[in-house]
DNA sequence: AAAAATTACGTGACAAGTCATATAATTTTT
DNA sequence: AAAAATTATATGACTTGTCACGTAATTTTT
């Protein structure tokens, strides 16, 4: 029924433009395109997935690093990063070397391998960074961080959950 | 060696600082963070994924729906849509009709069990935006969206890919 | 010194997210 | 009317991200 697409248009445009509001979800649908565009750039200029480029990075800037050291760096699960790590390893671009101080621990570091890899890409990343530096002043770039250093406060205090109309001891 | 770690930590913080002002990676950590919490509220208020969640309140809000609608108002994939249906019809929470008008397409529509399930996370998710609210003015929360809309603009702007050192035609 | 607790990494399993492809249906072009 | 192009959904396969658990090593407690 005509009558009845038109209508489903304007809710379907209505509930994006709401949605577009809501700071949940408009913080996560920017942070995954800016993510989506981070991985296209990387596969395209150096073949590289996202964490293997941040894994990159890091090392570059503050290896050898253990794969703990590096998952709180990234701030995400150290899983992750153990799993990424042996292919690159294989693609020769780290070394992971027990650590003789604790032998729990690998100490992993970048070869000349993989600084090419790095190289290969870090141009495209520096110019998406300063694209981003030009479009915004220094004080809207501190005004943009501290605003997430608020909302991130918020995530950090604790949400009540409630059975509906419920009240508990 | 004690030298060495005292270094290694000094590193990481180092780093891991310098992160949290790249606004690429802190946008992306602090999405994660948001939605982790998601996670966990309506795991333990309702048993809910976020997607589930999601699905659920834009019916609720803008229904019936297709999957391309759906997908459209998360900003997501159809195929996560696509996937997630079945299941939430398995669970009596959804009905699914082909659409006469078009019959590659499928009509979502909540159902009372659908309504009571996301009854069950409301009050919890709704808290959540409460408290959201309470912690920035709306003045506050405007500028934060229009940041996140600059930002867009520019993630929607080319990023030149050229290989080092190269000059191409 | 021995036992208990904690930590570092590897791996299983799952959810979110995406790209590609196939099939069926619709729309557009010839 | 028929052919070509496009669209809607399903599914394969992959990446990112996380939680849980097991094993080995270290640290803390007794």
């Amino acid at each position: 029924m005509d009558v009845k697409s038109d209508n489903r248009a304007e809710r379907v445009a209505a509930r994006t433009a709401r949605q577009d509001k809501n700071l949940f979800s408009r913080l996560s649908a920017t942070a995954i395109a800016s993510r989506g565009q981070a991985q296209r750039l990387l596969k395209t200029a150096a073949g590289l997935s996202i964490t293997e480029w941040r894994v990159l990075w890091d090392l570059s800037e503050a290896g050898p690093l253990s794969i703990q050291d590096i998952a709180t760096i990234q701030r995400t699960d150290h899983s992750l990063i153990s799993r990424t790590l042996p292919k690159m390893s294989e693609k020769g671009w780290v070394t992971a070397i027990r650590n003789c101080d604790d032998k729990r621990q690998f100490l992993v570091e970048l070869t000349p391998s993989g600084a090419r890899a790095l190289a290969a890409a870090a141009p495209t990343m520096k110019r998406r960074r300063d694209n981003l530096a030009k479009a915004f002043t220094p004080r809207e770039l501190d005004t943009f961080l501290h605003l997430l250093d608020r909302f991130e406060d918020v995530l950090a205090r604790p949400v009540d959950i409630e059975p509906s109309l419920e009240e508990t001891a």
